[in-house]
DNA sequence: TTGTATGCGTTATCAG
DNA sequence: CTGATAACGCATACAA
């Protein structure tokens, strides 16, 4: 593989103008440059990007962190952020946790030895050691689907409470009473948590009560869903309707009802959180919080880059969520409602 | 930020020694290891990974390009080689292209510039020049989700001529007589290509006349397979079955079948392709031919690394498919079939 | 087991 | 507008 120098030598220039001619052509004269292009050409030249970012000390690349690329709202995200590092010439590295902080936390150590300019990172535990280093350290970086709203750290997000607490108010507007929810373990994300205390919020300020057996946190998957709606269908008076964390939840939900014997919306109305690609497709079609996944990766890749020129100032964009209503929440039938104690399995 | 220099001198040592016990701790004697990590603590000490990639000539980072990772077919394919390049201690740097060949073409570019040690590529053409060229500079890659089955490359992928044969010939086996397909543009994709001779041939196998006009082209999306079968039910003599190039168009098409007023799967059947994650979630069920993709995302990668070991002796692994018969078929209604005419719309 | 010296490909500083 | 040359942080041959 040919270098600078080697064209160097071909075009009878210094290396210094070689560089010139890749970096700011126009710093050379065209006669100059002609002839040390004609070089490149004719040694077959490649630029080799890793020793530039070893010299300027900045890799252009940036680390991406998020809990499981197979979730649709992450892979939007994701796409978000990539094309806008794209459209910049940032390079993205991938980085999957499980949910797992130990995964989060080397991964971490990993990328910062790897030189990434920045990081996007959606975390599992925004009040956790790893954040508090990377601020301490001074390492730019933004949290995606965060949860805080102020303080020193830069983060994209949306106001989860608010989501919660909307979702569940829809139910409730529809003559819902008895409302469960399935959330994702609030030890493993902080987000489910804080949907959860929006739909608790949202009860109280109804004149509702709070029946923790209403509650099941379970993992955030298809089969957590599943199963969970189905314990909760076990309950001695069981809810007439259900908010769930997320989109995933929400279709195992729905997969897991019918299998009991009910039929959707009219037996149990389910919502549920993100607005997947999908959710207008399924059968019912999901009622649900929709978040602006792909501006929400965008926008946390604009931050990021905008912080690496300037470290100073924190900023935190909140997007809005909106309620989309379709076809898997409906009025709430009398004949079926919790007095019928009914265990429909 | 310190170097192994810096170490060094507090460590009074030399930098090679420094590098030593980074590298292979065990060649220095344990009390100068431990004078030597006393220092690093001392200092603060961060490897940089980069300077070792420059010195070394391995970045230790691979490429994965994918056409869109919101598919969840390579958002799990992703998944797999992701986990097996953790395991081994690689960063992977992912791209999107969009289906577009230029962007595949870009990418590949600022990949190569990365020195990234290797490629992972799901490409959309590959016997374009831009393989070719790879090839011919010896640039260590493989062809993930690849047609092809011999010759100078490596790849994995699976029979898709083969799996769009065991689809048609599930829905004639259920007594389907006029069986479309939804196919994703075959200048797109020659996944798709594949699959529609595969369904071409089991169609003439079985005496079936081929009519162009049930297929058709478009591209890998939900609306896209909404808008196709609506097209196809507006033809005289209109399908009992159709086979869709992939889940999501086959959600799609399921979506749009409903949308034009006939029950699934009595009035119509569909069978996809991937067998991804929500295919055993929707309504109906949807029948697919299921490939591993995570499976072989690792498979990639591992078939990658091996072949940066040792770059000689192509390999091509090619993976089996399997049709998963769930609810979207069923048994042709006669009473629906093409002989009654009727548009449906 | 440890040290010395050199090189990796580029940028950047300073002269000219 | 161009050239000479010193970094950048680490690995590695070779020597001791």
């Amino acid at each position: 593989m040919s270098t600078i120098r080697d064209v160097a030598r071909l075009a009878q220039v210094s290396t210094a103008t070689v560089s010139r001619v890749i970096n700011s052509p126009d710093s050379v004269r065209e006669k100059t440059r002609e002839k040390v292009l004609r070089a490149m050409k004719m040694c077959n030249y490649k630029y080799n990007a890793l020793a530039r970012g070893f010299a300027t000390k900045k890799s252009n690349t940036i680390g991406l962190i998020i809990p499981n690329i197979n979730n649709p709202v992450f892979a939007e995200s994701t796409l978000g952020v990539q094309e806008y590092a794209e459209e910049k010439q940032i390079k993205v590295i991938l980085g999957n946790t499980s949910y797992k902080i130990s995964q989060e936390e080397s991964l971490i150590k990993a990328l910062r030895e790897s030189q990434v300019d920045g990081l996007i990172i959606t975390t599992t535990n925004p009040k956790g050691e790893i954040i508090k280093s990377l601020t301490d350290e001074g390492i730019p970086f933004v949290l995606l689907f965060s949860t805080v709203k102020n303080g020193p750290v830069s983060a994209v997000g949306v106001d989860n409470y608010r989501g919660g607490y909307v979702a569940t108010e829809h139910l409730i507007s529809l003559g819902h009473r008895r409302i469960g929810m399935i959330a994702g373990s609030f030890t493993v994300t902080d987000r489910s948590y804080h949907r959860w205390h929006g739909y608790r919020q949202c009860l109280k300020d109804h004149g509702l009560p709070y029946d923790k057996d209403l509650l099941v946190q379970t993992e955030y998957s298809l089969s957590g869903g599943r199963d969970s709606i189905k314990q909760l269908l076990k309950h001695g008076s069981p809810p007439s309707a259900v908010f769930c964390s997320n989109d995933y939840i929400a279709l195992g939900a729905i997969k897991g009802a019918r299998e009991a014997g009910l039929s959707l919306p009219e037996d149990l109305s389910i919502v549920g959180f993100d607005d997947m690609p999908t959710a207008s497709y399924m059968v019912p079609a999901l009622t649900t919080i929709r978040q602006p996944a792909y501006e929400m990766g965008r926008r946390a890749c604009e931050l990021l880059l905008q912080k690496m020129e300037n470290p100073e100032k924190p900023e935190q964009h909140m997007m809005e969520t909106k309620l989309i209503v379709r076809e898997s929440t409906a009025a709430v039938q009398y004949d079926t409602e919790a007095e019928d104690g009914g265990d429909r399995q």
